[in-house]
DNA sequence: AAATGACGTTTACAGATGTAGTCGAATCGA
DNA sequence: TCGATTCGACTACATCTGTAAACGTCATTT
């Protein structure tokens, strides 16, 4: 059960793993975003915390770690994306695209999208 | 500049006075919802530190103060969606929407209810 | 006028988070 | 084989967050 959350800094740490994995942490660092300048000690601790709520495993190559997720991005974003909707609207999907709406956020090419995707929906 | 993050204790806060202002913290304390079951103190806490975030502001009557919003709530949802759509969507509002349609299992009422809101905003 | 109560302010304290240093063990290069 | 490098583990520490108690000061009631 990985109810704990995942913070700012480790999602990017997540980010890289789930581009692609299994990395040791010393590749993991080597991948930082450049507005990420870690040093390597902080890599490690923001790999420990990702073990300890089981949102990655390793496995030992020799005397490194080898390091990849364990929770899947697709399911990490549908929780993220809920508790966004759950918080600002009251767990409803619409206000949510009238929000955007008025923001004007959304392109015509979006919105024809969105069309063509309900439309599949339907049915 | 209010750049500082509302927390989600805070939120519940601003929820409140967005519902209904100018008012006390006595006032705040006894529209908790009721999964917020906080002590005054603790009311009073999260009203200073929004006072410091500049999030709402005060004014005396007598010797309490009342306190109103000072950040718009359609201001802040804009704000907190563009940082998931940020961190999660490369910056690009329509796949958190079609990720949402998709996981979301709206009823054919829904769905005509998005598009005609979807023609309108077209045009 | 004294006791009681209502308020805001200050202080507290544990857990999460961002960021990193230190240390002992293992390994690799010379 | 011996020093230099590399690892992971442990420790550190300031800030933010959730939650609240303690305290001092007016005000109201007796």
């Amino acid at each position: 059960m990985s109810s704990d959350r995942i913070s700012d800094a480790e999602l990017t740490i997540m980010e890289i793993l789930w581009e692609r994995a299994p990395l040791t942490a010393t590749d993991v660092a080597a991948r930082l975003p450049d507005d990420r300048d870690w040093s390597l000690p902080t890599v490690k601790t923001l790999l420990s915390r990702l073990l300890t709520k089981a949102a990655v495993e390793h496995r030992a190559d020799g005397r490194r770690f080898l390091y990849s997720p364990l929770i899947d991005r697709e399911d990490y974003v549908s929780h993220e994306s809920k508790r966004l909707v759950d918080r600002l609207f009251g767990g409803r999907f619409m206000p949510l695209v009238a929000h955007l709406a008025e923001q004007e956020k959304l392109s015509d090419a979006d919105i024809s999208e969105i069309e063509k995707l309900l439309r599949e929906m339907k049915s």
